[in-house]
DNA sequence: CATGAATGAGAATTCATTCAT
DNA sequence: AATGAATGAATTCTCATTCAT
């Protein structure tokens, strides 16, 4: 698995604090000037999500935070850059809920544990969706965007491989291919879901998602299942 | 303002026979004219793979195919235009791929028949690799082309689900939703594979993904499988 | 491919407010803005004369304008939309003009009535020429242009029915088609001598276009117009 | 009045004999030359109308008849030679009919002749309206093809300014510049006719230039009309 | 801070014409 | 005589970025 993928901009990865582009933090922002930002980011959410990364104009998005063009640089160097203020969001999000999970046993439990975090999982990409829309799109040319934070998905990796190591897993699966398989599963299908590329409900998609890995990684049976469930 | 340019609809799969863009399926091609088409569309493969779909310029492509810019459009409407006839390929093999499957039962040779498709799907997921990726790319802007995916992956879909339907899977999983979910597992997986998010061997990738659905959607288990492997 | 580009409709004809063409009416223009917009009204103007509507290259109207092809864009969508801007003027004043002629009767009142008229129409027509030209050349191929003249006839058109209507015409003649015939006759006259394809001045074209109509169209006969012209 | 203007490619005018283009000249054609000849003709008559001078394509041409690309090049040096072998048939057509007209008098037979004489014009114009309607739009921008070709109109000028000086015309008109005027408003109202720019029929159309023209220009007189129509 | 204006490099596309078979 | 193929100059149009007010 290769290494994490280094900013190109390195810039303190913190939301809400650090927001905002390069030229823009040289600068200290009186309140007008962090509504103008506030619109901005805003806007290039909004502009990412109809048109995607590479159709998103800057123009677009000076038109939606109804500002102008020469505005727009005063605040960011260039489109990337107010992406990657964007991206620095997800990526502190998505790294605090990859810490989140605690261990998950064979039983009922590890089963109840493993949902309500794919729970919050779902909650989150949603939250995010038109960002992670257009990383998906923009990595794909632009390597250093890697694949869809080649960051984010290790430290999922590596918070998953850790539990499925803990647990009784199957014959024939090594822990941390597993948990890159895992971080497959689950991200493709909350995109299939956000992208409506196929219709499903969150509950179906969560119970699926849930038995299917811990059935298949972490050890539960379908009789343990069914009768620690009885038991309990 | 110049004459009436006929959109483009996504054409009737059928590689080989489909091969080559809108203009030049209006016209007969000699040899010269195959051989040049050909060419062409060899070219926008490596240059799709090399630059991704949006930063490929068809200056790249006629450059790499070592003809003019007139000619390009002799055979092609424009840059999408080849990118649909490639995508027609993938499409079509995929297709057929996806019909290959046999039945999936919860013993060693049920696991082998997954495994030895999956196997399958490695080889032509990186055949097409470059047009894939493009793909992944381009359809978040082209709505077109979203949808033209879904077909593929609703297709892989509806066998899966029918394969499950046949096995004795965990409770609490839909066929339907859990097809799904394999399909994102599997295509992201090898995507991850080979866009070299991740460095990871066939046989592991494949021993993995194999064992995670055969345990966890068709009721494989470790057991049964450990006692068949002995006792075959 | 790129964004939805609205289709420009034939504009509601109202000169010096409308000025300027689609992009340049959803922009609030400074007087700088202002300037430029004139510039190119003026180069597109000089242009057509000197090329005529087809051969004429956004380059060339930028270089008279001395401005950028970007500029040229900001503020028309295209050539043809430029070409808009400048026909609507002309509309606007023609169809001003057209209102203005009073009534002819067959006396010498009414034949000075006819020929101040048609001087006004000799002056605006060559003020507007190089737009005409181009008009003449453009309508053909595009459809909406060629509408566009249409209504400008039958504007003129009306009103001249309208006064023969009132009139002693001759037997054998319907006031609508007699006014076709007229505009005909005046538009075509101007033409040829404003293109000097014949070499013609100015009072013998009045003298003699007024006559023919006044006798022609108007009831005016030699012999009454020499007696009044005696008697007054 | 300018001079006849010189033909770029001075070719005998001699419709259907001299037809085909240059390098199609240099050759002797058999039948099936003749017949290629023949049907690209037709195709650019038929290439013109529907998509005017600027905007027909070579490629249209061809296409139309159902030939290559290659083989037009054979039969002409380019689209403009390709016009003017049909301008040639206009012209000579166009030419015999001016010499027809005969004396027109003031009287009804006057009246006649020149009626006839339109009718003739009506049929003719009608026939060769795909070239006019060309020309028109080619003759604005390319200078050497003359307005409406200024040598058929000065030739139409001739004829009439000869009727009119035989006959009574009202004072204060001189025989030339009225037979301009003349051509003027008989060829345009065809003109606007043809193009379906108004809709009138044949009868209403002839019927109102004739009495128009008679009464305006040959001294003809309502009542003087009247008294021969009862008398004869 | 904000904004309208200007720029020009770059990309797509068209089409008349020539060429080899 | 006919034709498919190739060419590339010429044009249009876009859009990120800079600048002056």
């Amino acid at each position: 698995m290769s290494a994490d993928v280094p900013r190109r901009n390195p810039r303190k990865v913190s939301a809400s604090v650090t927001r905002g582009g390069a030229p823009a933090q040289e600068r200290k922002l009186r309140s007008q000037g962090k509504e103008t930002l506030r619109r901005l980011l805003d806007a290039g959410m909004v502009t990412f999500e109809k048109r995607g990364y590479h159709a998103a104009r800057v123009d677009d998005i000076v038109k939606v935070a109804k500002t102008s063009h020469g505005t727009f640089y005063l605040y960011f160097a260039n489109k990337e850059d107010l992406f990657w203020a964007l991206i620095s969001d997800v990526t502190e999000e998505m790294t605090a809920l990859s810490a989140s999970l605690g261990p998950v046993g064979g039983g009922r439990k590890g089963y109840e544990e493993l949902r309500a975090w794919l729970d919050k999982f779902w909650d989150l990409y949603r939250r995010y969706a038109p960002v992670i829309r257009a990383w998906t799109e923009a990595e794909t040319s632009d390597s250093e965007m890697g694949t869809f934070g080649t960051q984010v998905l290790s430290r999922f990796g590596r918070r998953l491989a850790d539990r499925v190591r803990e647990s009784e897993h199957p014959a024939g699966i090594d822990p941390d291919v597993a948990a890159l398989a895992m971080v497959a599963m689950i991200e493709r299908f909350n995109y299939y879901a956000v992208t409506r590329a196929v219709e499903i409900d969150r509950a179906q998609l969560l119970d699926t998602l849930a038995t299917i890995l811990h059935v298949g990684v972490f050890g539960g049976t379908r009789n343990r299942r069914l009768e620690q469930a009885a038991g309990s």
